[in-house]
DNA sequence: CTGTTAGCGCTTTCAT
DNA sequence: ATGAAAGCGCTAACAG
């Protein structure tokens, strides 16, 4: 076979012309029982696939949707994911999944090359500040519908947002340590300098030192990509410090499990020696050893509400939702033992 | 904007004709220095896109491949995807990823919408045996071209294949676990009855039990959906048996990491009590407490090969890649203190 | 080097 | 209810 099937084909098959076989296949509705019939035999009997790209084109509205993520192997953004193809897939559009490892270069690249497949819409987990304006542009110009996740971009009103308060439940994580007794608490966070979503997590850190009056010490607070071993080497350095912490907030569940190994391989017990939380509640964090204090959020969730705003035709108000987080408390924090 | 911006646009802007446009953009070298650099100015200030599904669709050559996984959420295949998109992204190619969870009905929907977007080709993990025939008329067909990774498919000509051997590899931990004495070895595998991945490594089992003179004890074997709960109650029903195995092979680290907080739970200790050993070497598993012996699978290097062939133009001849496994020892295994 | 022409596979009026 | 014809945005001959 040298040439794809097309309509034609079927349209020759079944003694009919292309518009009918659309039809029949489209709205069997519109058309008589007898030829719809006939019509899908023959196509069955060809093994005709019907071509989605061809549609979309002559259409002007296309059925894929993009979805940007850091990096494909964060669980988490898996189960985001699994939301958006559930709502996606019954409305027969399919997703292009990208990731950007953080970087902006890719970012920009693969923003465009989500152009230049038309999307209907994208949904973007946590893109870098330096890519907002243009973003914020195309959904401006009704090119594409943008969702972000995860995190609220600041003030773009055509941009659309699902996500948690992160700066809210950043702060409640951190009262609970401080209800615990901790004063020194270390903070290991994502590139706040380009991401909000972890700016948003150090500010949260920071409202609820202030409002514990407890001063706020630029040593405790060490920013890094996400990434077992990056966690593993900050709380090494947190720990190494003249006044070590006695509670650290891991401000992502990745850094949060690299944390817990260091703790233990420089020989201190979690919680007694030192308390230990993280963030987003993958489903790993309570099956460590002690099972991780973290906030929860409902990424899947996060994902259905997402690719349901996605769908809607372009130009479309843009729509805002900010889902509850929970604090888990598990075994890896505690009172704090020493004095602060 | 109600219809976007197209070609003939740029081209009444640089004052040439669409033809000219399209060479200006895709090969400038065709095209005199001067009406180059007007064209691309032109299309720079009207904000111009190139549109990729439009190119596809005329060309006859798809530039979007699919990439089916059972799901999103464990960071293995996450790392696949990276491979692949690290490759596909410089050829200009887009990959649209779908999870199918394992349910043959929903990885029907999915091939059937890939072939609705008539991608260059599909990159299957863990297809369900019940599909393979199907996959296998397609990539015969030359419809598509079919790759299949971490698993071999059964003798399928037309099928191209990256991945590791898989029994070979099974084989090789449970030889390791007899070597360190053990000879009531459990097994927590995956549905084996419908993908090949999983069969192979119980068979990989059963060769080293039957090279030892161990006989083989179907109670010994649970079957379970690859998930940290479901390692973690087989675990569990392993160790409350009246004869526990004093070694268990989980055949996947999300086994080994639900089964491996089992069996603190029970208050066995690792590896003192019980030996355990995961497959796959997630980067997580390293993170445990005891990190756990496994299999070491380059997922990454799997994805960049599985993309390389991928792309090769339809009807190019299948290629098979079986790739190196490592065992890595660490600290969950150790000799046998019981008598078996 | 550039424009003209025909056409990819499909949808949608508009006739019949 | 069905068909003919025009056209979506782009490319690939073929002329000039």
């Amino acid at each position: 076979m040298d040439r794809t099937l097309n309509m034609r084909d079927v349209a020759r098959r079944a003694n009919v012309s292309v518009a009918t076989v659309s039809r029949a296949l489209r709205c069997p509705e519109k058309v008589s029982a007898d030829t719809a019939q006939r019509i899908q035999a023959a196509a069955a009997e060809l093994g005709y696939v019907y071509n989605a790209s061809a549609s979309d084109i002559l259409t002007g509205r296309s059925t894929v949707i993009g979805l940007l993520v850091p990096t494909a192997s964060n669980a988490l953004f898996g189960e985001t994911l699994h939301g958006v193809q559930d709502v996606t897939a019954d409305a027969g559009y399919s997703v292009i999944q990208c990731a950007t490892h953080y970087e902006a270069a890719k970012e920009a690249t693969l923003i465009d090359s989500l152009l230049q497949r038309r999307v209907h819409a994208m949904i973007l987990t946590g893109a870098t500040d330096q890519q907002m304006p243009h973003v914020e542009k195309l959904a401006g110009d009704g090119r594409t519908r943008v969702v972000m996740v995860w995190e609220k971009p600041a003030d773009c009103p055509s941009i659309s947002y699902v996500g948690i308060d992160n700066r809210q439940a950043a702060r409640r994580m951190t009262e609970h340590l401080i209800g615990l007794g901790h004063r020194r608490i270390g903070l290991i966070v994502g590139p706040y300098t380009r991401i909000s979503r972890a700016r948003s997590r150090l500010e949260g850190y920071r409202d609820a030192l202030e409002a514990a009056g407890i001063g706020f010490d630029g040593e405790l607070v060490l920013e890094r990509r996400p990434d077992l071993l990056e966690g593993y080497e900050a709380m090494e350095r947190l720990m190494s410090r003249d006044q070590p912490p006695t509670a650290v907030f891991a401000a992502s569940d990745v850094f949060a499990i690299g944390a817990l190994k260091a703790a233990k391989a420089m020989g201190y017990s979690v919680p007694r020696d030192v308390s230990l939380a993280g963030f987003d509640d993958m489903d790993m964090v309570a099956y460590q050893d002690p099972p991780l204090t973290t906030i929860r959020v409902d990424a899947y969730r996060i994902g259905k509400l997402a690719a349901q705003i996605a769908l809607e035709p372009i130009g479309s108000p843009s729509r805002n939702y900010c889902l509850d987080s929970d604090l888990i408390v598990r075994g890896s924090t505690g009172p704090c033992a020493r004095r602060g």
